[in-house]
DNA sequence: GCCTCCACCTGAGCC
DNA sequence: TGGCTCAGGTGGAGG
């Protein structure tokens, strides 16, 4: 199998510090494969990761045995970011859903690179059927949302069934600063941004 | 098995048009089992009818494998108000809560009769062990709800999580009659409701 | 009792 | 329009 380069029990060594020295150093070419923008349920718990069709199909498939096998394959990723850890996933096809998913022992990768729902992993394959794995964060992640951005963000979060309409009428003002109240969230404005219609 | 006459896929036939020229024509007597005024819960998104435990125990009981198996089993009804549908719905026993609900194949039924909370399902029963679903509006349903009663109705659909304040100004006038858009429902609105100040 | 994981399910949105 | 994808859910089992 070119995707899984070992299937071992989850309890023994989850992670293991990998020497840089041994073969295959640092300077080995890396293809990228894909990358996927994490919503909030692949942070969230549901505890799994839904790999892109596409993708999945491309660059992780399995065999009709394992596909409709319900423990699919164990995914082994080489940490990109340097550290040396080496990630296990269980990968496997939810026939329910019609999906590819990352499941088992991804909530720790989840947990541990502290990722957050905007934020980017990436998949990258090495020589030797090597596979890596890396984050980043979203740009915007600290500073402070524009209103068009927040409303985006909002929209992204709230529950799909939502139709609200907002306008200037809802926007506070309080100690000079204005302050747009939506759903429990108070959201702070630029001094210039002019009047609101938000259609979330 | 007394309740349920097949259990098939559900990905073929999910509604058959049956003939009236079959065994058991429409003048069979049928025996009326119970009925349920429906909640917001059985019509919202949580996509499954809690079947009160007394009548499901006595019409739809479920042996001790399928009470503990996850997959239930499937109770298929025909239409009582004689269109000739059949409806097919998986119904468990879950012992979290102790309810037996039906779920899948519930969400079409209440979309495709409009369902609405405050309807009332009946369940009857013919002979060969056919079952027989229908259902009624609610005596008020098509006439408008005061604010008030609004309120409650929205109150009660909404997410818990939801903090709202909604005033005068999201009333919208056209054409003469007042109508408030809350959520994308469109509330008529009285000609003599006094200004709106809702808590929901 | 909580957390993880598993096998389902559905609606929205996109093509 | 219909089909497909997938984000966001569920209950239940097990640790």
């Amino acid at each position: 199998m070119a995707v899984s380069t070992a299937i071992v029990g989850w309890e023994s060594s989850r992670r293991e510090k990998l020497q840089g020295g041994g073969h295959g150093g640092g300077g080995e070419r890396r293809e990228h494969m894909f990358e996927k923008v994490v919503t909030p349920s692949d942070v969230g718990k549901l505890n799994r990761l839904v790999v892109p069709k596409q993708y999945a199909e491309k660059y992780f498939p399995l065999g009709a045995a394992a596909r409709s096998s319900p423990a699919g394959t164990v995914l082994c990723f080489e940490d990109a970011g340097g550290g040396g850890e080496t990630w296990r996933f269980r990968y496997s096809y939810w026939s329910s859903s019609q999906s590819y998913v990352i499941t088992k022992g991804w909530s720790r990768f989840v947990r541990d690179k502290r990722l957050a729902a905007g934020d980017t992993v990436s998949f990258c394959r090495g020589s030797g059927g090597r596979l890596f794995i890396d984050c980043r964060r979203r740009a915007d992640s600290s500073t402070s949302l524009s209103p068009v951005a927040a409303a985006a963000l909002i929209k992204a979060q709230r529950p799909p069934s939502m139709s609200v309409v907002v306008d200037e009428k809802e926007v506070v003002h309080g100690g000079g600063r204005r302050c747009l109240r939506l759903f429990g969230v108070d959201l702070q404005l630029r001094a210039e941004t002019p009047a609101l219609d938000l259609q979330l």
